[in-house]
DNA sequence: AGTGCAGTTGACTTT
DNA sequence: TAAAGTCAACTGCAC
Protein backbone atom coordinates (compact mmCIF):
# COMPACT_ATOMS: atom_id res chain seq x y z
CA UNK A 1 0.00 0.00 0.00
CA UNK A 2 1.01 3.48 -0.57
CA UNK A 3 3.13 5.28 2.32
CA UNK A 4 2.53 8.87 2.66
CA UNK A 5 5.45 10.96 3.97
CA UNK A 6 4.33 14.32 4.66
CA UNK A 7 7.11 16.73 5.20
CA UNK A 8 6.55 20.04 7.16
CA UNK A 9 9.06 21.53 9.52
CA UNK A 10 11.74 18.73 9.12
CA UNK A 11 13.27 18.91 5.72
CA UNK A 12 15.69 16.53 6.07
CA UNK A 13 16.49 13.03 4.70
CA UNK A 14 19.11 12.03 7.57
CA UNK A 15 17.54 11.01 10.82
CA UNK A 16 14.20 11.26 9.65
CA UNK A 17 12.42 8.02 11.10
CA UNK A 18 8.74 8.43 8.92
CA UNK A 19 10.77 8.32 5.77
CA UNK A 20 12.67 5.30 6.64
CA UNK A 21 9.72 3.24 8.09
CA UNK A 22 7.43 4.42 5.23
CA UNK A 23 10.36 3.33 2.76
CA UNK A 24 10.40 -0.06 4.46
CA UNK A 25 7.01 -0.86 4.02
CA UNK A 26 5.74 0.68 0.56
CA UNK A 27 5.79 2.73 -1.85
CA UNK A 28 6.72 6.02 -1.19
CA UNK A 29 4.84 9.26 -2.32
CA UNK A 30 6.90 12.29 -0.41
CA UNK A 31 4.95 15.14 -0.13
CA UNK A 32 5.52 19.07 0.96
CA UNK A 33 2.13 21.15 1.21
CA UNK A 34 1.85 24.70 0.54
CA UNK A 35 -1.27 25.33 2.70
CA UNK A 36 -2.82 28.37 2.22
CA UNK A 37 -3.83 29.35 6.10
CA UNK A 38 0.08 28.72 6.65
CA UNK A 39 1.02 30.65 4.00
CA UNK A 40 -1.28 33.34 5.28
CA UNK A 41 -0.69 33.05 8.97
CA UNK A 42 0.34 36.40 10.52
CA UNK A 43 2.95 35.31 11.80
CA UNK A 44 4.71 34.23 8.25
CA UNK A 45 7.13 36.38 5.92
CA UNK A 46 8.54 35.63 2.62
CA UNK A 47 11.68 35.12 3.76
CA UNK A 48 10.62 31.84 5.29
CA UNK A 49 9.36 30.32 2.21
CA UNK A 50 12.49 31.26 0.68
CA UNK A 51 14.59 29.24 3.33
CA UNK A 52 12.24 26.42 2.69
CA UNK A 53 12.49 26.54 -0.77
CA UNK A 54 16.16 26.04 -0.80
CA UNK A 55 15.82 23.04 1.73
CA UNK A 56 12.98 21.56 -0.54
CA UNK A 57 15.01 21.29 -3.74
CA UNK A 58 18.03 19.93 -1.92
CA UNK A 59 15.35 17.15 -0.44
CA UNK A 60 14.28 16.36 -4.02
CA UNK A 61 17.27 15.42 -5.27
CA UNK A 62 18.29 13.37 -2.30
CA UNK A 63 15.21 11.67 -2.89
CA UNK A 64 15.95 11.60 -6.65
CA UNK A 65 19.30 9.95 -6.02
CA UNK A 66 17.61 7.06 -3.59
CA UNK A 67 14.78 6.68 -7.13
CA UNK A 68 12.03 8.96 -5.69
CA UNK A 69 11.35 12.45 -5.92
CA UNK A 70 9.36 14.85 -3.74
CA UNK A 71 5.59 16.02 -4.85
CA UNK A 72 4.93 19.53 -4.20
CA UNK A 73 1.33 20.43 -3.83
CA UNK A 74 -0.50 23.26 -3.11
CA UNK A 75 -4.27 23.62 -1.02
CA UNK A 76 -6.09 22.74 2.54
CA UNK A 77 -4.60 19.49 3.52
CA UNK A 78 -7.63 17.85 4.44
CA UNK A 79 -8.79 18.47 0.33
CA UNK A 80 -4.88 17.14 -0.55
CA UNK A 81 -5.74 13.81 1.07
CA UNK A 82 -8.84 14.02 -0.24
CA UNK A 83 -7.43 13.97 -3.67
CA UNK A 84 -5.03 11.32 -2.85
CA UNK A 85 -7.75 8.89 -1.34
CA UNK A 86 -9.46 8.95 -4.66
CA UNK A 87 -6.12 8.45 -6.53
CA UNK A 88 -5.19 5.52 -4.66
CA UNK A 89 -6.45 2.66 -3.08
CA UNK A 90 -6.02 3.90 0.15
CA UNK A 91 -2.81 4.93 1.92
CA UNK A 92 -1.11 5.09 5.41
CA UNK A 93 0.19 9.03 6.29
CA UNK A 94 3.90 9.64 8.07
CA UNK A 95 4.77 12.70 9.82
CA UNK A 96 6.98 14.38 12.73
CA UNK A 97 5.13 15.65 15.30
CA UNK A 98 4.94 19.14 14.83
CA UNK A 99 4.70 21.90 17.67
CA UNK A 100 3.11 24.58 15.60
CA UNK A 101 1.26 27.74 16.29
CA UNK A 102 -2.47 27.72 16.69
CA UNK A 103 -2.86 27.68 12.71
CA UNK A 104 -1.02 24.43 12.03
CA UNK A 105 -2.66 22.63 15.77
CA UNK A 106 -6.01 23.76 14.19
CA UNK A 107 -5.09 21.60 10.87
CA UNK A 108 -2.95 18.59 12.21
CA UNK A 109 -6.87 18.38 14.13
CA UNK A 110 -8.81 18.36 10.83
CA UNK A 111 -6.05 15.88 9.31
CA UNK A 112 -6.90 13.85 12.02
CA UNK A 113 -10.38 13.81 12.02
CA UNK A 114 -10.22 13.30 7.90
CA UNK A 115 -7.75 10.79 9.04
CA UNK A 116 -10.34 8.90 11.24
CA UNK A 117 -13.15 9.17 8.91
CA UNK A 118 -11.22 7.54 6.59
CA UNK A 119 -10.12 5.01 8.07
CA UNK A 120 -6.60 6.14 7.33
CA UNK A 121 -3.78 5.48 9.50
CA UNK A 122 -1.72 8.42 10.41
CA UNK A 123 1.74 7.45 12.25
CA UNK A 124 3.13 10.93 13.73
CA UNK A 125 6.51 9.95 14.86
CA UNK A 126 8.37 12.09 17.66
CA UNK A 127 11.41 14.41 16.74
CA UNK A 128 13.67 16.00 19.18
CA UNK A 129 13.40 16.15 22.86
CA UNK A 130 9.27 17.71 22.68
CA UNK A 131 7.45 14.99 24.60
CA UNK A 132 3.52 14.84 23.42
CA UNK A 133 0.87 14.59 26.40
CA UNK A 134 3.07 16.11 29.43
CA UNK A 135 0.57 17.84 31.81
CA UNK A 136 3.80 18.68 34.06
CA UNK A 137 7.55 18.73 33.86
CA UNK A 138 8.40 15.57 36.27
CA UNK A 139 10.99 13.42 34.73
CA UNK A 140 11.30 15.75 31.10
CA UNK A 141 14.73 16.13 31.00
CA UNK A 142 16.11 12.24 31.80
CA UNK A 143 13.16 11.80 28.95
CA UNK A 144 15.19 14.33 26.63
CA UNK A 145 18.39 12.92 27.19
CA UNK A 146 17.23 9.13 26.35
CA UNK A 147 15.90 11.10 23.13
CA UNK A 148 19.11 12.46 22.50
CA UNK A 149 21.08 8.96 22.94
CA UNK A 150 18.57 6.68 20.44
CA UNK A 151 20.41 5.96 17.18
CA UNK A 152 20.73 8.19 14.53
CA UNK A 153 17.72 6.75 11.80
CA UNK A 154 19.88 5.89 8.53
CA UNK A 155 18.76 7.27 5.32
CA UNK A 156 17.30 4.29 2.60
CA UNK A 157 19.48 3.70 -0.22
CA UNK A 158 16.47 3.12 -2.03
CA UNK A 159 12.98 4.55 -1.99
CA UNK A 160 10.29 2.81 -4.30
CA UNK A 161 8.10 5.18 -5.77
CA UNK A 162 4.74 5.35 -6.43
CA UNK A 163 4.32 5.14 -10.28
CA UNK A 164 0.73 7.91 -10.52
CA UNK A 165 3.12 10.48 -8.69
CA UNK A 166 3.36 12.53 -11.90
CA UNK A 167 0.03 12.54 -12.93
CA UNK A 168 -0.72 13.78 -9.60
CA UNK A 169 1.90 16.39 -9.65
CA UNK A 170 0.07 17.60 -12.86
CA UNK A 171 -3.25 17.67 -11.58
CA UNK A 172 -2.78 18.90 -8.25
CA UNK A 173 0.15 21.52 -8.42
CA UNK A 174 -0.71 25.62 -8.56
CA UNK A 175 1.38 27.93 -7.53
CA UNK A 176 1.17 28.81 -4.10
CA UNK A 177 -0.47 32.54 -3.06
CA UNK A 178 2.32 35.14 -2.94
CA UNK A 179 -0.28 38.12 -1.84
CA UNK A 180 1.74 38.43 1.37
CA UNK A 181 5.49 38.50 -0.88
CA UNK A 182 5.51 42.01 -1.08
CA UNK A 183 4.32 43.01 2.93
CA UNK A 184 6.35 41.27 3.89
CA UNK A 185 9.52 40.41 1.43
CA UNK A 186 12.36 37.90 1.31
CA UNK A 187 15.74 39.50 2.68
CA UNK A 188 18.10 39.74 0.16
CA UNK A 189 20.79 38.95 3.51
CA UNK A 190 19.29 36.49 4.97
CA UNK A 191 21.11 33.29 5.22
CA UNK A 192 20.33 30.64 2.81
CA UNK A 193 18.61 27.47 3.49
CA UNK A 194 18.91 23.75 2.39
CA UNK A 195 20.54 20.87 4.31
CA UNK A 196 24.09 21.00 2.99
CA UNK A 197 24.71 24.33 4.19
CA UNK A 198 23.00 23.16 7.77
CA UNK A 199 26.20 20.02 7.69
CA UNK A 200 28.55 22.59 7.01
CA UNK A 201 27.77 24.74 9.53
CA UNK A 202 28.20 22.01 12.31
CA UNK A 203 30.55 20.90 11.13
CA UNK A 204 33.03 24.33 10.80
CA UNK A 205 31.15 25.18 14.41
CA UNK A 206 32.35 22.00 16.05
CA UNK A 207 35.89 21.77 14.15
CA UNK A 208 37.42 25.29 14.64
CA UNK A 209 34.56 27.89 15.07
CA UNK A 210 33.26 27.24 18.26
CA UNK A 211 36.58 28.76 19.64
CA UNK A 212 34.78 32.29 20.14
CA UNK A 213 31.64 30.88 20.75
CA UNK A 214 31.44 32.08 24.57
CA UNK A 215 33.53 34.81 24.07
CA UNK A 216 31.72 36.36 20.99
CA UNK A 217 28.13 35.40 21.41
CA UNK A 218 27.07 38.50 23.28
CA UNK A 219 28.44 41.27 21.33
CA UNK A 220 26.31 42.04 17.96
CA UNK A 221 29.53 42.91 16.66
CA UNK A 222 30.99 38.96 16.71
CA UNK A 223 27.95 37.21 17.32
CA UNK A 224 26.90 36.80 13.67
CA UNK A 225 30.16 34.49 13.49
CA UNK A 226 30.66 33.53 17.00
CA UNK A 227 27.64 31.70 16.78
CA UNK A 228 26.39 28.60 15.80
CA UNK A 229 23.85 30.08 13.42
CA UNK A 230 22.67 26.43 13.31
CA UNK A 231 19.00 27.82 14.40
CA UNK A 232 17.03 28.19 11.13
CA UNK A 233 18.17 25.03 10.14
CA UNK A 234 16.85 23.29 12.93
CA UNK A 235 13.69 25.45 12.86
CA UNK A 236 12.84 23.70 9.02
CA UNK A 237 14.05 20.72 10.58
CA UNK A 238 17.46 20.89 7.73
CA UNK A 239 19.54 19.12 10.52
CA UNK A 240 17.91 17.25 13.18
CA UNK A 241 18.76 18.43 16.71
CA UNK A 242 19.56 14.94 18.11
CA UNK A 243 22.47 14.68 15.45
CA UNK A 244 24.32 17.81 16.59
CA UNK A 245 23.66 16.42 19.90
CA UNK A 246 25.85 13.29 19.12
CA UNK A 247 28.17 15.40 16.99
CA UNK A 248 28.99 17.20 19.88
CA UNK A 249 29.30 14.48 22.19
CA UNK A 250 31.46 12.78 19.28
CA UNK A 251 33.98 16.14 19.10
CA UNK A 252 34.03 16.18 23.32
CA UNK A 253 35.27 13.22 23.48
CA UNK A 254 38.04 13.81 20.83
CA UNK A 255 39.18 16.81 22.66
CA UNK A 256 39.34 14.36 26.03
CA UNK A 257 41.49 12.43 24.57
CA UNK A 258 45.57 13.01 25.55
CA UNK A 259 47.19 15.30 23.07
CA UNK A 260 44.25 17.26 21.89
CA UNK A 261 45.07 20.42 20.52
CA UNK A 262 46.26 23.18 23.28
CA UNK A 263 42.94 25.40 23.22
CA UNK A 264 40.90 22.07 24.41
CA UNK A 265 39.32 23.48 27.55
CA UNK A 266 38.09 26.84 25.84
CA UNK A 267 37.04 24.56 22.98
CA UNK A 268 35.27 21.99 26.01
CA UNK A 269 33.19 24.89 27.91
CA UNK A 270 32.19 25.90 24.01
CA UNK A 271 30.33 22.11 23.87
CA UNK A 272 29.49 22.64 27.18
CA UNK A 273 27.20 25.71 26.66
CA UNK A 274 26.38 24.78 22.89
CA UNK A 275 24.99 21.57 24.36
CA UNK A 276 22.77 23.10 26.88
CA UNK A 277 21.41 25.29 24.26
CA UNK A 278 20.36 22.36 22.48
CA UNK A 279 18.73 20.98 25.82
CA UNK A 280 16.89 24.29 26.62
CA UNK A 281 15.71 24.61 22.63
CA UNK A 282 13.60 21.72 23.26
CA UNK A 283 12.70 22.87 26.74
CA UNK A 284 10.85 26.27 25.05
CA UNK A 285 9.24 24.35 22.75
CA UNK A 286 8.13 21.73 25.28
CA UNK A 287 5.74 24.86 26.93
CA UNK A 288 4.14 25.75 23.95
CA UNK A 289 3.55 21.93 23.04
CA UNK A 290 2.15 21.49 27.42
CA UNK A 291 -0.02 24.84 26.91
CA UNK A 292 -0.59 25.85 23.67
CA UNK A 293 -2.55 29.05 24.72
CA UNK A 294 0.77 30.69 25.45
CA UNK A 295 0.59 31.54 22.07
CA UNK A 296 -1.53 34.31 22.69
CA UNK A 297 -2.53 34.43 26.42
CA UNK A 298 -0.61 35.37 29.52
CA UNK A 299 1.39 32.10 30.90
CA UNK A 300 0.45 33.86 34.50
CA UNK A 301 -2.93 34.80 33.99
CA UNK A 302 -2.52 38.06 36.55
CA UNK A 303 -1.17 40.13 34.15
CA UNK A 304 -4.27 40.04 31.80
CA UNK A 305 -4.94 43.59 31.09
CA UNK A 306 -1.63 45.36 32.32
CA UNK A 307 -0.55 45.87 28.44
CA UNK A 308 -3.27 46.04 25.92
CA UNK A 309 -2.95 44.52 22.33
CA UNK A 310 -2.73 47.37 19.85
CA UNK A 311 -1.95 50.21 22.40
CA UNK A 312 0.39 52.90 20.67
CA UNK A 313 0.63 51.97 17.05
CA UNK A 314 2.94 55.01 16.78
CA UNK A 315 5.54 53.07 19.57
CA UNK A 316 4.97 49.74 17.58
CA UNK A 317 6.15 51.29 14.12
CA UNK A 318 8.72 53.56 15.39
CA UNK A 319 10.24 50.40 16.52
CA UNK A 320 9.37 47.82 13.85
CA UNK A 321 11.37 50.20 11.67
CA UNK A 322 14.41 51.21 14.17
CA UNK A 323 13.64 55.13 14.27
CA UNK A 324 12.89 54.72 18.44
CA UNK A 325 16.19 57.53 19.51
CA UNK A 326 17.35 54.66 20.91
CA UNK A 327 20.97 53.96 19.38
CA UNK A 328 20.97 50.52 20.03
CA UNK A 329 17.66 49.69 19.71
CA UNK A 330 17.52 51.21 16.64
CA UNK A 331 20.70 49.50 15.32
CA UNK A 332 19.25 45.90 16.39
CA UNK A 333 15.70 46.18 14.53
CA UNK A 334 17.59 47.27 11.65
CA UNK A 335 19.83 44.38 11.47
CA UNK A 336 17.22 42.43 11.62
CA UNK A 337 15.24 43.60 9.08
CA UNK A 338 18.29 43.66 6.48
CA UNK A 339 19.79 39.95 7.65
CA UNK A 340 16.47 38.33 9.29
CA UNK A 341 19.31 37.62 12.47
CA UNK A 342 20.21 38.71 15.99
CA UNK A 343 22.07 37.70 18.57
CA UNK A 344 20.47 36.10 21.49
CA UNK A 345 21.20 38.96 23.64
CA UNK A 346 20.32 41.96 21.63
CA UNK A 347 16.73 39.70 20.67
CA UNK A 348 15.97 39.78 24.31
CA UNK A 349 17.18 43.75 24.87
CA UNK A 350 14.61 44.80 21.93
CA UNK A 351 11.73 42.79 23.44
CA UNK A 352 12.15 43.81 26.77
CA UNK A 353 13.04 47.36 25.51
CA UNK A 354 9.23 47.25 23.80
CA UNK A 355 7.37 45.25 26.60
CA UNK A 356 8.85 47.91 29.15
CA UNK A 357 9.96 50.94 28.07
CA UNK A 358 7.35 51.33 25.04
CA UNK A 359 4.51 49.58 27.54
CA UNK A 360 3.59 47.58 24.58
CA UNK A 361 1.82 43.79 24.30
CA UNK A 362 3.96 41.10 23.52
CA UNK A 363 1.65 40.08 20.84
CA UNK A 364 2.20 43.22 19.10
CA UNK A 365 5.92 43.01 19.29
CA UNK A 366 6.34 39.18 19.09
CA UNK A 367 4.27 39.16 15.30
CA UNK A 368 6.50 41.46 14.15
CA UNK A 369 9.41 39.68 15.29
CA UNK A 370 7.78 36.39 14.58
CA UNK A 371 8.17 37.44 10.88
CA UNK A 372 11.27 39.00 10.89
CA UNK A 373 13.23 36.13 12.94
CA UNK A 374 14.16 33.68 10.05
CA UNK A 375 14.71 30.96 12.56
CA UNK A 376 11.09 31.44 13.98
CA UNK A 377 10.13 28.57 16.24
CA UNK A 378 6.86 29.10 17.54
CA UNK A 379 7.52 27.22 20.76
CA UNK A 380 10.50 29.10 21.40
CA UNK A 381 9.31 32.57 20.40
CA UNK A 382 5.90 32.92 22.51
CA UNK A 383 7.47 31.64 25.58
CA UNK A 384 10.79 33.81 25.18
CA UNK A 385 8.54 37.11 24.32
CA UNK A 386 6.35 36.79 27.44
CA UNK A 387 9.55 35.55 29.45
CA UNK A 388 11.02 39.07 28.53
CA UNK A 389 7.79 40.86 28.71
CA UNK A 390 7.28 39.31 32.60
CA UNK A 391 4.23 37.81 32.06
CA UNK A 392 5.40 34.13 32.77
CA UNK A 393 5.23 35.13 36.72
CA UNK A 394 8.00 33.00 37.48
CA UNK A 395 11.32 35.09 36.20
CA UNK A 396 12.70 38.08 37.59
CA UNK A 397 12.06 41.04 35.82
CA UNK A 398 14.92 41.84 33.06
CA UNK A 399 14.55 45.35 32.28
CA UNK A 400 17.28 45.48 30.14
CA UNK A 401 19.35 49.03 29.75
CA UNK A 402 19.82 49.89 26.04
CA UNK A 403 22.27 52.01 27.16
CA UNK A 404 24.52 49.93 29.38
CA UNK A 405 24.21 47.24 26.66
CA UNK A 406 25.57 49.13 24.04
CA UNK A 407 28.48 50.51 26.46
CA UNK A 408 28.95 46.41 27.11
CA UNK A 409 28.69 45.46 23.62
CA UNK A 410 29.51 47.69 21.47
CA UNK A 411 32.25 49.69 23.63
CA UNK A 412 33.69 51.30 19.92
CA UNK A 413 30.17 52.01 18.52
CA UNK A 414 30.77 49.80 15.54
CA UNK A 415 27.92 48.21 15.22
CA UNK A 416 25.70 51.18 15.95
CA UNK A 417 27.10 53.97 13.58
CA UNK A 418 26.92 50.67 10.80
CA UNK A 419 23.21 50.15 11.18
CA UNK A 420 22.29 54.02 12.70
CA UNK A 421 24.59 56.02 9.62
CA UNK A 422 23.23 59.15 11.21
CA UNK A 423 25.18 59.21 13.95
CA UNK A 424 28.31 57.72 12.06
CA UNK A 425 30.22 61.08 13.16
CA UNK A 426 29.08 60.83 16.77
CA UNK A 427 31.74 59.58 18.95
CA UNK A 428 31.52 57.20 21.80
CA UNK A 429 30.45 58.21 25.39
CA UNK A 430 27.90 60.52 23.86
CA UNK A 431 27.13 58.20 20.73
CA UNK A 432 24.72 55.93 22.86
CA UNK A 433 22.56 58.54 24.35
CA UNK A 434 22.21 61.54 21.56
CA UNK A 435 19.70 62.94 23.13
CA UNK A 436 22.39 64.61 25.80
CA UNK A 437 24.60 65.67 23.37
CA UNK A 438 24.96 69.44 23.55
CA UNK A 439 23.57 71.49 20.39
CA UNK A 440 27.22 72.54 19.12
CA UNK A 441 28.01 68.67 19.69
CA UNK A 442 25.23 67.79 17.56
CA UNK A 443 26.32 70.25 14.82
CA UNK A 444 29.89 69.05 14.53
CA UNK A 445 28.61 65.56 14.39
CA UNK A 446 26.50 66.90 11.57
CA UNK A 447 23.17 65.27 13.06
CA UNK A 448 20.86 67.52 14.93
CA UNK A 449 18.67 65.35 17.11
CA UNK A 450 14.94 65.79 16.38
CA UNK A 451 15.85 66.28 12.78
CA UNK A 452 18.28 63.76 11.79
CA UNK A 453 18.10 61.41 13.97
CA UNK A 454 14.91 61.02 16.61
CA UNK A 455 14.89 62.18 19.87
CA UNK A 456 13.60 59.09 22.65
CA UNK A 457 9.77 58.34 22.01
CA UNK A 458 9.44 57.62 25.49
CA UNK A 459 11.48 59.57 27.99
CA UNK A 460 14.34 57.45 29.23
CA UNK A 461 14.14 58.51 33.00
CA UNK A 462 10.55 58.01 33.22
CA UNK A 463 9.72 55.13 30.87
CA UNK A 464 11.33 51.81 33.14
CA UNK A 465 10.50 53.52 35.96
CA UNK A 466 6.53 53.33 35.45
CA UNK A 467 7.07 49.84 34.01
CA UNK A 468 8.63 48.52 37.29
CA UNK A 469 6.08 49.89 39.22
CA UNK A 470 3.21 48.59 37.31
CA UNK A 471 4.55 44.98 37.15
CA UNK A 472 5.09 45.07 40.53
CA UNK A 473 1.77 45.95 41.69
CA UNK A 474 0.34 42.55 40.01
CA UNK A 475 3.37 40.77 41.66
CA UNK A 476 2.46 42.30 45.31
CA UNK A 477 -1.33 40.84 44.94
CA UNK A 478 -1.06 37.62 47.19
CA UNK A 479 -3.12 35.56 44.52
CA UNK A 480 -0.14 35.96 42.03
CA UNK A 481 1.96 33.68 44.35
CA UNK A 482 -0.46 30.97 43.65
CA UNK A 483 -0.62 30.76 40.02
CA UNK A 484 3.08 31.22 39.82
CA UNK A 485 3.51 28.44 41.38
CA UNK A 486 1.00 26.72 39.30
CA UNK A 487 3.05 27.72 36.23
CA UNK A 488 5.94 26.43 37.88
CA UNK A 489 4.44 23.35 38.03
CA UNK A 490 3.70 23.25 34.50
CA UNK A 491 6.71 24.48 32.58
CA UNK A 492 9.79 24.93 35.41
CA UNK A 493 12.89 23.69 34.70
CA UNK A 494 13.02 20.44 37.37
CA UNK A 495 16.98 20.01 37.11
CA UNK A 496 19.35 21.72 38.88
CA UNK A 497 22.16 20.81 37.15
CA UNK A 498 21.01 22.44 34.61
CA UNK A 499 20.51 25.49 35.68
CA UNK A 500 23.11 27.72 34.99
CA UNK A 501 25.24 29.48 38.26
CA UNK A 502 24.80 27.62 41.61
CA UNK A 503 25.19 30.56 44.21
CA UNK A 504 21.09 31.48 44.58
CA UNK A 505 18.37 29.04 45.32
CA UNK A 506 17.42 28.13 42.28
CA UNK A 507 15.08 24.80 40.73
CA UNK A 508 12.59 24.36 43.65
CA UNK A 509 9.47 26.71 44.09
CA UNK A 510 9.88 28.35 47.82
CA UNK A 511 8.43 31.05 48.99
CA UNK A 512 10.47 34.39 49.87
CA UNK A 513 10.26 35.45 53.21
CA UNK A 514 8.22 38.62 52.09
CA UNK A 515 5.64 36.00 50.64
CA UNK A 516 6.35 36.31 47.15
CA UNK A 517 6.92 33.51 45.03
CA UNK A 518 10.92 32.75 44.00
CA UNK A 519 11.74 34.09 41.75
CA UNK A 520 13.52 33.07 38.73
CA UNK A 521 12.61 29.31 39.00
CA UNK A 522 12.84 28.71 35.17
CA UNK A 523 16.60 30.90 34.89
CA UNK A 524 18.39 29.03 31.96
CA UNK A 525 20.55 30.04 29.44
CA UNK A 526 19.11 31.07 26.32
CA UNK A 527 17.96 28.34 23.90
CA UNK A 528 19.59 28.28 20.38
CA UNK A 529 17.48 31.02 18.56
CA UNK A 530 20.24 33.91 17.89
CA UNK A 531 22.74 31.67 20.34
C1' DA B 1 55.24 50.65 61.85
C1' DG B 2 50.61 51.26 62.39
C1' DT B 3 46.50 54.16 61.48
C1' DG B 4 43.13 56.66 58.94
C1' DC B 5 40.89 57.16 54.76
C1' DA B 6 39.24 57.41 50.06
C1' DG B 7 38.37 54.45 46.49
C1' DT B 8 37.57 49.73 44.68
C1' DT B 9 35.72 45.12 44.57
C1' DG B 10 32.64 41.51 45.20
C1' DA B 11 28.80 39.31 47.46
C1' DC B 12 24.30 39.93 48.21
C1' DT B 13 19.57 42.41 48.25
C1' DT B 14 15.91 44.95 46.18
C1' DT B 15 13.16 46.32 42.51
C1' DT C 1 19.72 36.42 29.49
C1' DA C 2 18.97 42.66 34.28
C1' DA C 3 20.15 46.79 36.81
C1' DA C 4 20.81 49.45 40.67
C1' DG C 5 21.73 49.70 45.28
C1' DT C 6 23.90 48.30 50.00
C1' DC C 7 27.54 46.85 52.72
C1' DA C 8 31.65 44.88 54.29
C1' DA C 9 36.25 43.64 53.10
C1' DC C 10 40.11 45.00 50.87
C1' DT C 11 43.77 48.06 48.68
C1' DG C 12 47.00 51.73 48.11
C1' DC C 13 48.72 55.61 50.01
C1' DA C 14 49.88 59.57 52.99
C1' DC C 15 51.40 60.51 57.33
Amino acid sequence: MLQVVWFKRDLRWHDHAPLARAARTGPVLALYVDEPDVEGSSDRSQQHRGFVDECLEELDVALRARGNRLVRMAGHMPDVLEHLFALSSGFTLWSHEETGNAVTFARDRRVARWCRDRGIAWNEVPQHGVVRGLRDRDGWAVRWDARMSEPQIAVPDAIARWRTDDTLQRALSTAPSEARATVHPDKAERQRGGRARGVALLESFLADRMTDYRAGMSSPVTGAEACSRLSAHFAYGSVSIREAAQAAWLRRSELLQPGARRDASILLQALKAFESRLHWHCHFMQKLETEPEIEWRNMHRGHDGLRVEGAHPDRLGAWCEGRTGYPMVDACMRMLATTGWLNFRMRAMVTSFASYHLWLHWRDSGLHLAREFLDYEPGIHWSQCQMQSGTTGINTLRIYNPVKQAIDHDPDGHFVRRWVPELSRVSTPGLFEPWKLSPSDQRSAGCVIGRDYPMPIVDPATAVREARERMWSVRKNPAAADEALAVFRRHGSRNPSREAGTVRRRGTARKTSKGTFQQDLDFGEPPLQGG
